[in-house]
DNA sequence: GACTGGCACTCGCGTCAGGTGAGTGCCAAT
DNA sequence: ATTGGCACTCACCTGACGCGAGTGCCAGTC
């Protein structure tokens, strides 16, 4: 009874902060919600709430503000993800749904996401390690210059030139073509080390040059900085409140420009279900120590490819980001099964 | 004599305004300079400039700033485009050397821009439309889907789904891709439009169908938002300056996230070669009144097809911002043509 | 024992007055 | 044409002051 009036209190204070962006105090608390007590009472209720750690006052003759543990509560016990309209689910899925490739889906996912929430968003490509190889093509650009353009089942497309120490025959090419297909076509790119391990060896002599060279290629385009890409905004929106507060939006912004940061953002996601939520101090990353950072993973069928989430102040809507986040992953996993 | 002498103190103005950010007065300006007159010579000569437009005072008892027409006037006239050293050079070459795609090549001019200018920068993909098919593939995604893939040869990679009606047979797609292979390929996608005019009819029938869908999406990719490329770094820079000065980085944050905005903005660079500057109020695109543009033309060989290009406040070190994008603008040139 | 009204206290914030100084425009002298 | 001198303007800083929102504590009430 009275623990529950006591987090009662704490929502009302992280509802208000949120909404206000000002201390909230005893008076007002009463005033704005119907919690059927004096502000008084509410004073006890918040000098042990401050004991524990959940709130805190900017500076003594002022109003209480939550610190991050009290956000933790607040998302952990007293919130639930708020739901969009079914007005937003439609823009949402109409939106999406017109984008011609992989490309224009992720720009599109990227900017809806910053619409709707009007937060800074990140979205995630598809990674081809949990993906499976659809295509492989070899293209002579010139006689000793090939390029290798690589398809996964996400859509995604990978391109890379190799320099050839000596002139390549055209049915030469076409040749490996066929033996690459054979070799690796619908394998999860994860196996792909396993599966063309011998394959340098079951080629003729006079192709094992050529054919290391694009086995090396293809390896290193598998492994290395595949999934390394992450593309942002709405960055506008951390200038919008960056005004009133003073939240210095430079390390924010710099740490935003980093493609590491963003992964470790996006990547660290422990639940593969549902939306993961790191609120101030919990992000790993340096210069984000006052926003929140909320992440979903999505997917391709039931297999989950990578993140998107939005990064904002820790004083936001948390049900209705959490919700925007949760729809938008939803309806990028629909639009990539449809591919 | 008089006419150098007011030139003179303009040119001190910008470069004392640029370094300080704060209003200069006459006192500091001899002082600073060796001009070998006394304050109240400049005072006269100031009051010349300000009646001419060159200079303004924020309020009665402060110091000159200059307008954009001052910067313009100095850009024109008093500053010449300061080389980078040899080291910066050579840095610049090696950075960007060891790009491995195109892609790679883009991201990393845009962050060495944003650098070395501590600026943000702009870098336009290029242009298709200005450069030549290099070549048509055509891949089976599923019985009723094929992917395009489109290569220029600046490096450039475009893909495309085209959803047919019905099957399509694996050796129809062969023939057709190598009928469309010898029909563009080498041609400048400018005239494709052109070269592939009467294609579908001088196709076997049964493959039509397939045939004209085929034009009609490489039309398409080659006409529409090709060219439409983007990508820009060092936002951070903004708030760097933006929280000493007035100006509202919101606005031009926002401006710099409209794909549309950017393009304008490195478009319009009239001079065909050297560098373009434009100064606050010059620009074409509401909120960025209070920001001047810098862009130069990059191209492959002696066809120039895209541009690159940094903005920051008026109250930029030209000289310096010039050279740098100048400078950029040339090695990536160079890494093109090497490809 | 939980809740409430009352009360003294704290302290950030907005306002105002006064002083300071950088900078200007003008004018008479060189 | 240039210069030194001088009165004037005005942004900015500082300290004082009052206001008011908000708090903690305590005695009283149900």
């Amino acid at each position: 009874m009275l623990e529950d009036r006591r987090l009662a209190v704490l929502r009302a204070i992280v509802e208000d902060y949120v909404s206000t962006h000002e201390p909230v105090g005893s008076k007002a608390l009463v005033e704005r919600h119907s919690l059927g007590v004096s502000p008084a009472t509410i004073r006890n209720d918040m000098a042990a709430l401050e004991d524990e750690g959940y709130i805190a006052q900017p500076h003594t003759s002022a109003g209480r503000v939550p610190t991050d543990l009290g956000y933790r509560l607040f998302v952990d016990r007293l919130s639930g993800v708020k739901p969009l309209s079914p007005a937003e689910r439609r823009a949402i899925h109409e939106f999406l749904d017109s984008a011609v490739d992989l490309d224009d889906v992720m720009i599109r996912t990227v900017r809806l996401l910053a619409q709707i929430t009007r937060q800074v968003a990140l979205v995630q490509y598809p990674s081809l390690t949990e993906s499976t190889v659809r295509h492989i093509e070899l293209i002579s650009l010139s006689p000793t210059r090939v390029m290798m353009v690589l398809i996964a089942n996400t859509g995604r497309v990978e391109q890379r030139v190799i320099e050839c120490s000596g002139p390549v025959d055209e049915s030469a090419l076409a040749d490996l073509r066929a033996r690459l297909l054979t070799a690796v076509m619908g394998h999860p790119s994860a196996q792909v080390d396993d599966t063309i391990a011998g394959f340098t060896e079951s080629c003729p002599p006079e192709l094992r040059p050529l054919a290391s060279a694009i086995v090396a290629t293809l390896l290193e385009a598998m492994t290395e900085r595949i999934d390394e890409r992450v593309i942002l905004g709405g960055t506008a929106h951390l200038a919008r409140y960056g005004e009133a507060f003073p939240l210095a939006i430079q390390p924010v912004l710099e740490a935003l420009e980093e493609q590491v940061v963003l992964l470790r953002l996006l990547g660290e996601a422990t639940m593969s279900t549902g939306v993961t939520v790191r609120i101030g101090h919990e992000n790993p990353v340096e210069g984000l120590e006052s926003t929140s950072v909320i992440t979903a993973r999505y997917g391709r069928g039931s297999k989950t490819v990578a993140s998107l989430g939005v990064v904002g102040p820790t004083h936001m809507d948390y049900p209705g980001t959490m919700g925007a986040v949760h729809a938008v992953a939803q309806y990028v996993s629909r639009i990539l099964d449809e591919q």
